[in-house]
DNA sequence: TTAAGTGCAAATTATTTGCAGTAAG
DNA sequence: CTTACTGCAAATAATTTGCACTTAA
């Protein structure tokens, strides 16, 4: 963990208004301290921060998880059932989906295009719209 | 439930292969009845079911869609982390997803058009195109 | 000092499974 | 008859919550 992913998890909560604390700061800084997008399970982030010798329960991991979400930092992206995958990329964009290796990556949202949204009732609004590419190996 | 959506209920199932049980059949019928698309959870159909007086478990409800899906029925579609909707159209289709009635419902296939689709690695093939179009009441 | 954040363990929710019975082919 | 299906109750998996403690502001 060099001090300049610190300095970026760091920065990164403060445009959110949330505290610095030192769980808070960890996971950040696992996120978004090298400027990439990154796309984690709650378990996912919770051995990432094991293997970096960081203490944290994963019901905090959770909850920091929920937390960066709510304060728009991170997007939660559904793919399957019984998993939820949180990406840094905020930004609405298509995703890949490696079934085999139950993988999230960003597609790139250039080379999807949606030329045409079906009229929808007056009364309602998009408020975003999915899109998720299943990628299966070829046999 | 009338006799013509027991008989359209038991076509299903045979068109499948699918043993025409008690249960079976009145989920079918429920489901493919009236000719009509359908949108259920396991809860939902579960409810329908009891509704109709039809004598049911709730995990073979479960284990019923699950079956229909396997065998080809009706195609799962993930749209919140935590509630499977099963949908009686197979076709690869975008669907609405009616984020304050947590209500799920087809949007016209041919008012969404994918107009070009990223290149996928070669050893990998697009499986499926899921689109969730999230709509939210205009406040 | 004080409200927000944390860590457990226990609770919840959706779903699956084991297994003894029941029924379809 | 024999194999698939059903119904419970118990198991599981991911996630959330209650609550006493800690810490940033």
């Amino acid at each position: 963990m060099t001090s300049e992913a610190v300095q970026r998890g760091t920065d990164w909560l403060g445009r959110a208004g949330l505290r610095p604390t030192r769980q808070r700061v960890a996971l950040a800084a696992l996120l978004v301290g090298d400027g990439k997008n990154r796309h984690v399970t709650a378990e996912s982030l919770f051995a990432a921060a094991k293997k970096h010798g960081e203490s944290v329960s994963l019901a905090t991991v959770y909850n920091t998880l929920r937390a960066f979400r709510d304060a728009g930092l991170m997007q939660e992206v559904i793919v399957d059932g019984n998993r939820s995958y949180f990406d840094t990329n905020t930004y609405d964009h298509p995703h890949f989906y490696w079934e085999d290796e139950g993988r999230l990556t960003d597609a790139p949202a250039d080379q999807v295009v949606i030329a045409r949204l079906p009229d929808v009732p007056e009364d309602a609004e998009i408020a975003a719209v999915d899109v998720v590419i299943r990628l299966r190996k070829r046999r």
